[in-house]
RNA sequence: GCCCGGGUGGCGGAAUAGGUAGACGCAAGGGACUUAAAAUCCCUCGGUGCUGCGCACUGUACGAGUUCGAUUCUCGUCCCGGGCACCA
C-alpha cells in the first residue's frame, strides 16, 4: 500500500464503483424498515458553495449510518430550478433561462458527485421540467375547483421607468434595483391560496412536532400570529354607517376616545366626502399610497394622521369620538380600523399627545392612582376597571370576557380571533416559473385548462430583454387561446407564473415516485416512504418554505392523496458557514491574499495600511470571505472537506471556517492511514478479537475496552444527537490509543485486538469519509463495501473499566483522588477516604458533619 | 419593545441525569529524527502566587440564591446573535 494517503487516487475510483454497483438505488421494500432522509434541494445558481457542502455532508453521514444500521434509506436530490436569478442572468449574458439553468444543473451535479454523496440519482428532479410542474398545475386546477385558489386585487411593486413588476428583493430602499427610480404600489388582480383556512390547524400542530427545533416552531407560531379579542361595532354619528374594529383589549373600551382608519379603508373616502376635511384627507391618502409598506410602518416612523371630518359613538359610554385616518393603521390586519385608547396603549398615547386628544383612565393598578395629566406613557398592565359604568371594580382580565359578552347580547360586537398570517399570494409577473393553468374568457370569465391539455408548457421563445409587463403577456402565441367552456376564440391565457415556493411544497412526495406520469405521485410509494423521517436545511427557511410545505400536505390530505398531515417528522436546521473578514480603511473588503503579515500587524498589499481584523461573518461574495469548494476539493479531496465540516462545530451552530482546521482534518486522515500501514502485515490475515475483555490483560484489555466504548459513543452521538464533532473526537482518541501500543508488547491476542480496533476506526468514520474508508477496507481483502457492512455493535461487558477514579472532596473542594475497583461498597470507600492523608489534612481535625458517597464517582466529607 | 437562542483557555469546541471544568482539534512553545527543511513522533500548554519539578489560591459574562457540591437549577444585571415588530 502507498505510504501516504492520496485522495486523488481513490475518490474517483470509489465513486465509479458505487455507481456501477448501483448501491444508492432504492425501492420500496416492505420487509425493511424505511428511512426517508432529505436535505433541502439547491437552487442551481452555478456552483455549489460551502453552505451546500456542509448541509449535504451532514445529511450523507445520517444516510450512510442509517443504511449500515439496516434501514431502507431513501436519500434523493434535485433542483429548485425556477426563479428569478435565471432570468436576470439570461438578460445579462444574453442567453436563455432554460439553457443557463440546465448548464448549472449539470455543473453542480458533477460537483455533488465529486463529493461522494450517496444520492439515488435515478430520482433526480428539476422543478422547471414540464413533467414536474405539470402536476403542480393539475393540483392548482383541483384547488381552484374547490375554491382553495382564488383571485383578488393586491399590491405589487411597480417601476414606472421599467414598466415592470418587481419582486420584493428587487426593491432596495423603495428604489428599483435596475434604474434607481422610485417604486410604487400598484394594484393587480392576482392568485392566492387560502392558507388562512388552515391557520388554526397549522398552529395547533406546532406543538405536535417534537422533532423540530423549538426556535423554528416558535417562529411559525409568531408568523401565524393568533390573537384573541373582540370585534366591536361603532355607529357613525348622524349616519346609518357602522364601523367594525378589532381589539385585543375590549376591557378598555370605555377609554376609547377616538378612532383610526387605515388610509385604504373605504370609509375614509366615503365619510370625508363633502366635508371640510375632504381635500386634506385626499392629500394624506395619496401620500400614503406612494410610500411602500415597509417604510410606512418602519420602526421609527412618526405617527401621523388627519381627522376625516366625521365622528362615531362609543357603544358603552355614548361619547362622541373623532375619526382619524392614520399611517400606522393597516388595512390587512383585523378590520383596518382601530379603537384608540390612549391611556392603555402606547401607540395611541403618542398619537393622542401629539394631537391633543382626550385621555380617560379606565384601568387602575393596585395601590397607585393614574391620572391622564401625570401619565408619561400608557399603562398596559393588569388592574381594576374605573370610569366604566357597570363594569367598575371588575378585574380587567375578567372584564375582557364580561364586556365581550355584553356587546354580543346587545348586537354591538362579539368575541373573535385574528391571525397575522395572510393568504399566500402565488402570482408572479415573471417568466421563469410554472404557468398558472387558467384561461380568461370574455364571455364566461375564468376557466381552468382542461386536465387533458396539461401541462401548459412554458414557451421557450419569450422575449426577456424588453421591459414592460411580464414576458408571457407579450407573447401572442402563448396568450391567444380558445375558451374550453364556450369555444370563444378571443380567450386569453393567464400569464402569471407561480411562486417557486409552490414547487418546493410537494417535492418530498415527488421523490417517492419521480417518474410517475399519470399522477402527481404514486400513492403507494408515498404511503411507504412518507413522511420524511429527517429533513435537514438552513434556518432561513424556518417560516416560508416549511410552513407552505405543511400547508400543502394538508391540501393533499384533504384530497385524499396522502394519509398524513405533517411532511417532516424531524427537522435539523444547520448553522451558517462563516469566515473572518478583512477590511482595509482605504480599499474596503480584502481577499486573504491581499493581506500580508499576521496578528495585529496585518497590512493591505495595495496601500500598506493596517488591516482591520474583521469580524467572523457569513461567507458572502460581497465581503470577499468565501472559499470555493472546488479549490478545496482539488487540494484535499472530498473526505477532508466533509470531515472538517463535521468536526469544526455541531451542526446547529455556525461553523467558523479555518484553513488550519482543514489542514488538521487532512492530517488526521494521514495519521489513520499510517496507523493502518504500520499494522497491515500484522493484522491482515487475523480475525478481530471478539472474546471477553476478562481474557485480556494490561494495555490490550484497555484498548479493547476503548474500542467498544468508542463504538457506543459514536453510535449514540450520530443517532439522534447528530453531534458528529464529538463522535470524531472519540475516534481520534481511539486512534491515539492505538498509537500508544508498545511495539515490543508480546501477546498472542495482540493482533486480534489490534484488528478489532482498526476495523472499528474504519467503520465508525466511514459515513463521514466514505472513499477513504472504502480504500482501507478493501485492503483487508474485503469484497463487500463498507456501506454494505453492518454497523458495529458494542459489548456491554467491555464498557466499564475495572478500576475507577473516585474523587475525594472536603467541603465540596477537590482534595485527592483514589483508584478503587469498580462498585466498591460505599462503607468501604468512605473508610478509605477518611484514611486519606490529604483528606485528613484538609479536615484539620474538625468533627465530621456528613459524608456523601456517590458510587464510582466521589466522596465528599463535610466538616 | 416583545419572543427565542447563546456567553467556557490565544482559537473552534467538550463536559449527554447537579458530581474530576477545559475531551478532541487548531495555534503556540520545547524535544527527537534529519546535513538541512518538509513530513512524522513525543512532551508542555486557563490564570495568579509561592518557600517552583510540587503545593496553594483562583477560574465557565457579572451579582445574588438553592445545595454537601452549580458551566449545569432559580432570580436579577450586562453583552452578543436570531426572529417578530405602529398587528390594534
Amino acid at each position: 500500500m502507498d505510504e501516504r494517503y492520496d485522495p486523488k487516487k481513490i475518490e474517483g475510483k470509489w465513486q465509479a464503483h458505487w455507481d456501477a454497483a448501483g448501491l444508492f438505488k432504492v425501492k420500496e421494500d416492505p420487509s425493511k424498515e424505511k428511512y426517508f432522509l432529505m436535505e433541502m434541494f439547491p437552487y442551481p445558481s452555478g456552483k455549489i458553495h460551502m453552505g451546500h457542502v456542509r448541509n449535504y455532508s451532514i445529511g450523507d453521514v445520517v444516510a450512510r449510518f442509517k443504511r449500515m444500521q439496516g434501514f431502507n434509506v431513501l436519500h434523493p436530490m434535485g433542483w429548485d430550478a425556477f426563479g428569478m436569478p435565471a432570468e436576470n442572468a439570461a438578460i445579462k449574458n444574453n442567453t436563455h433561462p432554460a439553457k443557463w439553468t440546465y448548464e448549472n444543473i449539470a455543473a453542480m451535479g458533477a460537483q455533488l458527485k465529486a463529493m461522494g454523496f450517496s444520492y439515488d440519482w435515478d430520482r433526480e428532479i428539476a422543478t422547471c421540467k414540464p413533467d414536474y410542474y405539470r402536476w403542480e398545475q393539475w393540483l392548482f386546477v383541483q384547488m381552484f375547483k374547490k375554491g382553495m385558489a382564488y383571485r383578488k386585487e393586491a399590491n405589487v411593486n411597480w417601476c414606472h421607468t421599467c414598466q415592470t413588476v418587481l419582486a420584493n428583493e428587487q426593491v432596495e430602499q423603495n428604489m428599483c434595483w435596475r434604474c434607481g427610480d422610485e417604486v410604487e404600489q400598484k394594484k393587480l388582480k392576482q392568485w392566492f391560496f387560502r392558507i388562512t383556512d388552515y391557520a388554526d390547524d397549522l398552529l395547533e400542530h406546532c406543538d405536535k412536532l417534537p422533532g423540530w427545533p423549538e426556535k423554528v416552531v416558535t417562529m411559525q407560531k409568531n408568523w401565524i400570529g393568533k390573537s384573541h379579542g373582540a370585534e366591536i361595532l361603532f355607529s357613525v354619528k348622524d349616519s346609518d354607517v357602522k364601523i367594525k374594529v378589532f381589539t385585543t383589549r375590549p376591557d378598555t373600551l370605555c377609554g376609547a376616545t377616538f378612532m383610526c382608519l387605515a388610509p385604504e379603508h373605504p370609509l375614509v373616502e366615503e365619510l370625508s366626502k363633502g366635508t371640510a376635511q375632504e381635500a386634506v384627507v385626499q392629500e394624506f391618502v395619496s401620500r400614503m399610497a406612494k410610500q411602500d409598506k415597509a417604510k410606512r410602518t418602519a420602526d421609527d416612523k412618526e405617527k401621523e394622521g388627519v381627522p376625516i371630518g366625521a365622528q362615531c359613538i362609543n357603544p358603552l359610554t355614548g361619547k362622541t369620538m373623532e375619526i382619524y385616518t392614520a399611517n400606522f393603521a393597516l388595512m390587512e390586519y383585523g378590520t383596518g380600523a382601530v379603537m384608540s385608547v390612549p391611556t392603555h396603549d402606547q401607540r395611541d398615547f403618542e398619537f393622542a399627545t401629539k394631537y391633543g386628544l382626550e385621555k380617560i383612565v379606565v384601568i387602575q393598578p393596585e395601590g397607585e392612582a393614574l391620572s391622564p395629566e401625570t401619565m408619561t406613557e400608557a399603562y398596559t398592565d393588569p388592574g381594576v376597571l374605573v370610569n366604566s359604568g357597570q363594569f367598575d371594580g371588575m378585574k380587567n382580565t375578567d372584564a375582557m370576557e364580561a364586556i365581550a359578552q355584553y356587546l354580543d347580547e346587545n348586537d354591538m360586537g362579539k368575541k373573535t380571533v385574528q391571525y397575522r398570517i395572510r393568504d399566500w399570494g402565488i402570482s408572479r409577473q415573471r417568466y421563469w416559473g410554472a404557468p398558472i393553468p387558467m384561461i380568461h374568457c370574455p364571455d364566461c370569465g375564468i376557466a381552468p385548462v382542461p386536465e387533458d391539455q396539461l401541462p401548459v408548457i412554458l414557451p421557450e421563445d419569450a422575449n426577456l430583454l424588453e421591459g414592460g409587463k411580464s414576458p408571457l403577456s407579450e407573447l401572442d402565441s402563448f396568450v391567444k387561446t380558445t375558451c374550453p367552456q364556450c369555444g370563444n376564440e378571443n380567450a386569453r391565457r393567464e400569464t402569471d407564473t407561480m411562486d417557486t415556493f409552490v414547487e418546493s411544497s410537494w417535492y418530498p412526495e415527488r421523490y417517492c415516485s419521480p417518474k410517475c406520469d399519470d399522477a402527481m405521485f404514486d400513492v403507494d410509494a408515498v404511503k411507504y416512504w412518507m413522511p420524511v423521517d429527517q429533513y435537514i436545511g438552513g434556518v432561513e427557511h424556518a417560516v416560508m418554505h416549511l410552513l407552505y410545505s405543511r400547508y400543502f400536505t394538508r391540501v393533499l390530505n384533504d384530497f385524499g392523496l396522502v394519509d398524513f398531515k405533517e411532511p417532516f417528522t424531524r427537522l435539523l436546521t444547520q448553522g451558517m458557514v462563516c469566515k473572518e473578514t478583512l477590511k482595509c480603511p482605504e480599499h474596503g473588503w480584502l481577499f486573504p491574499h491581499e493581506v500580508e503579515g499576521n496578528g495585529e500587524e496585518r497590512t493591505c498589499t495595495k496601500c500598506g495600511k493596517i488591516v482591520e481584523a474583521g469580524r467572523v461573518e457569513k461567507m458572502s461574495k460581497s465581503k470577499l470571505n468565501v472559499v470555493d469548494p472546488e479549490e478545496l476539493l482539488a487540494k484535499y479531496g472530498a473526505d477532508t472537506i466533509r470531515l472538517f465540516c463535521l468536526f469544526a462545530a455541531p451542526p446547529e451552530r455556525d461553523l467558523d471556517w479555518s484553513e488550519e482546521g482543514v489542514e488538521g482534518s487532512y492530517r488526521f486522515l494521514q495519521r489513520v492511514w499510517r496507523m493502518f500501514a504500520a499494522h497491515m502485515d500484522e493484522v491482515k490475515d487475523v480475525q478481530p478479537y471478539e472474546g471477553s475483555p476478562d481474557d485480556l490483560d494490561g494495555y490490550l484489555k484497555d484498548l479493547y475496552k476503548k474500542t467498544h466504548q468508542t463504538i457506543k459513543k459514536v453510535t449514540e452521538d450520530i443517532d439522534g444527537r447528530f453531534h458528529f464533532n464529538t463522535a470524531i473526537a472519540a475516534v481520534m482518541e481511539l486512534v491515539n490509543m492505538v498509537y500508544g501500543l508498545d511495539d515490543d508488547l508480546q501477546d498472542e491476542k495482540r493482533a486480534g485486538v489490534l484488528r478489532a480496533a482498526v476495523e472499528a476506526v474504519i467503520l465508525l468514520i466511514s459515513p463521514m469519509t466514505p472513499h477513504f474508508t472504502e480504500e482501507l477496507w478493501s485492503m483487508f481483502g474485503k469484497t463487500q463495501c463498507v456501506l454494505e457492512t453492518p454497523w458495529p455493535a458494542w459489548r456491554e461487558d467491555a464498557l466499564t473499566a475495572d478500576e475507577v477514579v473516585v474523587v475525594l472532596q472536603v467541603n465540596g473542594k477537590l482534595r485527592s483522588k483514589l483508584n478503587v475497583p469498580l462498585d466498591t461498597e460505599d462503607e468501604k470507600i468512605k473508610e478509605m477516604a477518611l484514611a486519606d492523608e490529604k483528606v485528613r489534612k484538609f479536615m484539620g481535625g474538625k468533627p465530621i458533619r456528613k459524608v456523601i458517597v456517590v458510587k464510582n464517582k466521589l466522596v465528599n466529607v463535610v466538616v
